[in-house]
DNA sequence: GTCCTTGCAAATAGTTTGCAAGCCG
DNA sequence: CGGCTTGCAAACTATTTGCAAGGAC
């Protein structure tokens, strides 16, 4: 629980504060690797599930296989684009999130206790083009 | 695109239309092994992703790292239970669904063309236990 | 006979982990 | 110093793929 410091982590945090993509664990490794050259990847794994336990940041899935990361931790949706594959952040209003659940658990024989959505469609970029 | 008749294809597609539970393709593997049992691995999943290509089935993600395969091709969302783990369906009104989309577009700069939902919580057993 | 499908094994992708050395407090 | 953290490499898990033999039509 004691974590200390580690100038390997500070930089995976700052670089999560600030990039808009929502980077793979590879991401990461590679940007990180501009500054400190000698981190190895299973650093970088070590460290981003240390910040997920934390819950300085959250890991999803779009379901192309690798482990997505971002520093946005209040609640919110993701977004896949069909064609250029890039992932946005898509906020909704929380009374509406509140009432997906309440529906869905109309529908169901359990406890609803949250959920999460994966969008997909055209982005902004590839609908003009 | 031609696709030749085979027992291993049929039993796993037998199998698939009758469980309840959502297997990933080991547990596809070990059950069909019961009656081959030199299938291969590699044999299921190409079978279930030619599956997959062809409609007859559904493949999704829980996030727990393997595939889940689903013969129920209608639009319905998919619940994980925190306790058990197990995965069930969870179907909603085709209304709301859409009501989903049409509200995450207001909340999106691009065009919204479909979603997926994994919702979470405990099922009616670990509820009760 | 053609060519799709299979079993087997090797290869690949993503992630985790053991270990000795390094760094924080 | 004690113990968390790192780099490196090996290990692991899930999935895919090359190839020669087998089966469908």
């Amino acid at each position: 629980m004691a974590l200390k410091y580690s100038r390997q982590r500070e930089s995976i945090k700052k670089y999560l504060a600030t990039t808009k993509e929502h980077p793979t664990a590879d991401m990461v490794y590679n940007n990180i690797r501009k500054q400190y050259p000698n981190i190895s990847l299973g650093t970088v794994y070590r460290n981003l599930n240390l910040l997920v336990d934390q819950g300085d940041i959250i890991k999803f899935t779009t379901g192309d296989g690798s482990d997505r990361f971002d520093s946005k931790t209040n609640k919110h949706y993701h977004f896949v684009c069909n064609k250029c594959s890039n992932v946005s952040d898509l906020f909704m209003e929380h009374d509406f999130i509140d009432l997906i659940n309440k529906s869905a658990e109309e529908n169901f024989n359990g406890e609803i206790q949250g959920h999460d959505i994966l969008f997909y469609g055209l982005c902004k970029d590839c609908q003009e083009s």
